[in-house]
DNA sequence: GCTTGAGCTGGAGTGCACTCCAACACCTAT
DNA sequence: ATAGGTGTTGGAGTGCACTCCAGCTCAAGC
């Protein structure tokens, strides 16, 4: 695979296949005789993962040093647990904000309606 | 209550107070004789909420329009609710990226457990 | 009446995470 | 053999959301 087959396959651009490569995120991969870059297929789990952690909000300097562990080896496999235990508590905390964060929109949404219904009753009250 | 109480009481900063006004997240208050702002108690209440949407991941700009929609009055009050509807649903959306994130976390957690344990045996295999 | 501390303005600077570009090289199909 | 598509590099630029700073004014306490 060459870069614009891992791009469309991942979704990620092929400019930020080459920055993730720079920064570390992504292991140098092998080049052809022309010198582009050839990728071979676990890569692409490998960004899907990294696609997981940014999503659920991982920075990029923790990417970073996670990606740097793993090309250690298994030498490293305690510190890359102890992070991604680290993460789960994140995750955790986001979890709790956004389902206190869902009721407080149905809350709201309800007062919309209501004040909706009733236009120029109640009155609008706040937020 | 003048800006350094407010900051206290929120938890952000002056500056970050200050900046919210320019960019107008909150109505200008009123000045005192030294031109010093002088804030009344509703705006901790506004405040608390902007920072759940802001925790939540609604961006800076949505975050501005819901304000002048509040500003704009009774009026608007459809507008808001599907600013809110629409932000509920970017939630939603998270709560089920974060869930299956959370439960990936463990299982990665889980064969690290294991590898651990049994050092060397099956070795480190992916991510 | 002078220091201390809080606040003021306008504008520059920061950190993050990309994103774009110019100028060039190479492969493939017509 | 030439046009079009895909790739290369290094470096500059972008957008977001603040954050910091210089140089200033003001008010209150000792």
């Amino acid at each position: 695979m060459q870069i614009g087959e891992v791009a469309r396959r991942t979704g990620l651009s092929a400019d930020t296949l080459r920055f993730y490569e720079k920064i570390g995120l992504i292991a140098p991969p092998a080049r052809d005789q022309a010198g582009r870059r050839v990728y071979d297929a676990p890569v692409l789990g490998w960004i899907r993962f990294l696609e997981q952690l940014n999503a659920t909000g991982m920075k990029q300097a923790d990417r970073v040093q996670y990606a740097a562990l793993r090309r250690q080896g298994p030498a490293t496999s305690a510190a890359r647990r102890q992070m991604l235990e680290r993460h789960r508590r994140h995750i955790q905390a986001q979890l709790e904000q956004l389902t206190e964060t869902l009721a407080l929109m149905d809350r709201k949404i309800a007062d919309y309606e209501s004040t909706e219904q009733a236009m120029g009753q109640t009155g609008d009250s706040d937020e």
